[in-house]
RNA sequence: GCCAAUAUAGCUCAGCUGGUAGAGCAGCAGUUUCGUAAACUGCAGGUCAGGGGUUCGAAUCCCCUUGUUGGCUCCA
């Protein structure tokens, strides 16, 4: 007999080799009927799994991560036994659970249409219905690779081949179908109730452009159809929010043929972008920054000096000014760098804290571009901090504490992590490790949970990133913290010690927003735009029943502006419901509705966006309440 | 850049298997002066992304280019 610790920190005894599948049963049969895979001792497991000695067992569901992967795997499995069945040449490569569902990768010589997906989607539905039992088996690495060769199946060779000797090769069967897979999965196909198949599109073998491109075909699915319809329903939630769509409701800005991925600014979303920039810099100031510019373009010398000719290269946009090369920027360093170089600091200048919203150029791959979010030219809330050794630790945590207060006002949420060398980078592993031991004793400092993503820093030092979370649960990487040992290095930048002798400053380079233009996409989608009032374009709408009220509106209007309001006045010759609808589809903060009565009174009607009417106001009682909203940046 | 889909009026979209474009909203003109999410009537608006081809005839079929969308890759 074992002793199994349950999750509760029960202790029941089974016999020896009992599976998890039989330890759920006795639990409850309501468990059994809804486990999906397990941990064992921390491990994860398959329901098959036979336990042989003293073990702790957590039991997961669709409710666990572990219990959804092993659910959306088999739903894997399940397609790739449709496309099987309806293309009896596809071959298949891999088909993993993602975050939000899965996908198969599929070698066929034509690429699937819709139409193929409905086909097979409805296969599909066959499969699970027929409810085949999957069973897990093993094969010797030869025997393996030998009949996946026998069936073509040439992507599983690969894979087999690219496994460790020693590696256990199991295979999942369910009909006549059988997959290599290390598992879990659930026990049967009749489990997986609601499927959708959402997209094809071509993805690398290997994810490697050298590689041949195959068919991916990605779908979710859900143990309840009720669960697939609420999802679908997000998907459409986040349609709605999309800031591509919004943009162009709102009028905020426009990307045009001329100009792919340049984005051109409205002027209702250079209100929002100028209240950002104001925000930005009033916090700089307080937090100790200089603000400078540099410019956009600069020779071809620079580059050289700061590596990126060599690293960047690829991404730039290289010209020609007379006979030499220049090239606009693409990160703002070097600039940064040039402006350090102009006179001679002491030790007791340090920390020195150079802000700059930098206008920066890179060369995205068409592909790539996507609204605001993925551009070509964006402007960067770029600053570098030139510092000595010993004052790294309280530099960075400075920054943490001016990113946690910034994404505290939009009301995000965010983790943190950090990334470490990559595989084409400059300096010393030896530098490389001091700068990420000095991240991480700022972020064990501020007792800040991280992840490390290794192999993700930048060229020229790692970094912290700060991955914000918005109102409908995604998240977007905006703040980074770069440390740099290599580019004051490459500089020569110096500093003179107590011991009047040149010193080696550290840098950090660092943003907060990340993109302007990015962080108004995601805002745009964070609040389904409807900003709040001190970001707002236009933070009241002023809308008259009749013309007998348009001298007091516009008496309103000019007080409004004086007092730095943005208001809107809509005079129209329409009803006030048409005026009330067209605001609240402008997503206009405050409404004032304004007809004889209010004149007589020297008030106004107040209607909000979101809580409809608030009734008869004193004139200067809704200024002062909007002037407090949008001073203290309400949400 | 690669794979696929796609491009019709300012916006959202119709236009079946080829027979030279249509709606709603927005705009403009007029009527209506009206109290919390759409008043009424009329008018105007498009070289169907651009170029080439097939055809008696192309928004529709084919090819190329460009943009966009979903992915891959890359990244703020």
């Amino acid at each position: 007999m074992i002793n199994i610790t349950l999750k509760d920190g029960t202790i029941k005894e089974f016999e020896k080799g009992s599976s998890v599948l039989d330890i759920a049963k006795a639990i409850s049969s309501g468990l059994a009927r809804v486990a999906m895979a397990a941990e064992v001792d921390g491990q994860l497991a398959d329901l098959r799994k036979p336990i042989l000695q003293d073990s702790s067992l957590h039991i997961n569901t669709f409710d666990d991560k572990n219990g959804k992967e092993a659910f959306w795997h088999t739903s894997s499995h399940i397609l790739a036994q449709a496309v099987k069945r309806l293309f009896p040449e596809a071959k298949l490569a891999i088909g993993p659970a993602i975050d939000n569902g899965f996908y198969y990768d599929f070698d066929v010589k034509d690429p699937f249409t819709p139409e193929d997906l409905e086909r097979i989607e409805e296969e599909m539905a066959k499969i699970v219905k027929e409810d085949y039992k999957i069973e897990r088996f093993e094969m010797p690495r030869q025997e393996a690779i030998e009949q996946m060769e026998r069936a073509g199946e040439i992507y599983k060779v690969e894979l087999i081949k690219d496994l460790p000797e020693d590696a256990v090769i199991s295979f999942y069967k369910q009909d006549d179908f059988a997959d290599l897979c290390a598992g879990p999965h659930i026990l049967s196909t009749g489990k997986v109730k609601a499927i959708k198949l959402l997209s094809v599109a071509g993805a690398y073998w290997r994810g490697s452009e050298k590689n041949k491109m195959l068919q991916r075909i990605y779908g979710v699915s859900y143990p309840k159809k009720s669960q697939l319809d609420e999802y679908l329903e997000r998907l459409e939630e986040a349609k709605k929010r999309d800031h591509r769509k919004l943009g162009k409701d709102l009028d905020l800005f426009s990307i045009l043929e001329e100009g792919p991925g340049f984005p051109f600014f409205h002027p209702k979303g250079m209100v929002l972008r100028n209240e950002l920039e104001n925000y930005w810099r009033q916090e700089h100031v307080k937090a100790g920054y200089q603000e400078i510019k540099s410019p956009i373009m600069l020779n071809k010398d620079l580059w050289v000096r700061s590596g990126h000719w060599d690293h960047y290269k690829e991404n730039m946009y290289l010209s020609k000014i007379d006979e030499s090369d220049f090239a606009i920027k693409p990160m703002n360093c070097p600039g940064s760098m040039l402006l350090y170089k102009r006179r001679i600091y002491s030790y007791r200048d340090l920390p020195l804290r150079m802000g700059e919203l930098g206008l920066v150029h890179r060369h995205e791959l068409s592909g790539a571009l996507h609204g605001l979010m993925r551009v070509r030219s964006f402007t960067q809330d770029d600053a570098h901090i030139f510092m000595l050794p010993d004052q790294i630790k309280d530099e960075i945590v400075g920054v943490i504490e001016l990113v946690d207060s910034f994404y505290d006002v939009f009301g995000f949420k965010y983790h943190v992590e950090l990334s470490t060398k990559p595989e084409e980078a400059m300096g010393s592993d030896e530098d490389w490790d001091r700068a990420i031991g000095a991240l991480k004793e700022a972020l064990e400092h501020k007792g800040i949970d991280y992840t490390i993503n290794e192999g993700d820093g930048a060229f020229y030092g790692p970094k912290i990133d700060f991955h914000l979370e918005d109102s409908i649960g995604r998240t977007w990487q905006c703040g980074t913290i770069q440390l740099d040992f290599q580019m004051p290095e490459r500089f020569d930048l110096t500093y003179i010690g107590p011991d009047g002798e040149k010193h080696r400053p550290v840098m950090v380079h660092r943003v907060v927003f990340g993109s302007i233009e990015r962080f108004i996409a995601i805002l745009t989608e964070h609040y389904a735009g409807a900003f709040p009032a001190w970001l707002a374009p236009v933070q009241v709408k002023l809308l008259a029943i009749t013309d007998r009220s348009n001298d007091y509106i516009r008496q309103i209007a000019d007080l409004f502006k004086d007092s730095n309001i943005r208001a809107e006045i809509d005079l129209r010759n329409e009803k006030i419901g048409f005026k009330i609808r067209e605001a609240q589809m402008e997503k206009v903060p405050y409404m004032l509705i304004i007809g004889d009565k209010e004149v007589e009174t020297g008030t106004v009607s107040v209607r909000s966006r979101s809580k409809g009417s608030l009734g008869t106001m004193k004139l200067d009682e809704f200024k002062e309440l909007l002037l407090k909203e949008i001073e203290n940046k309400d949400l």
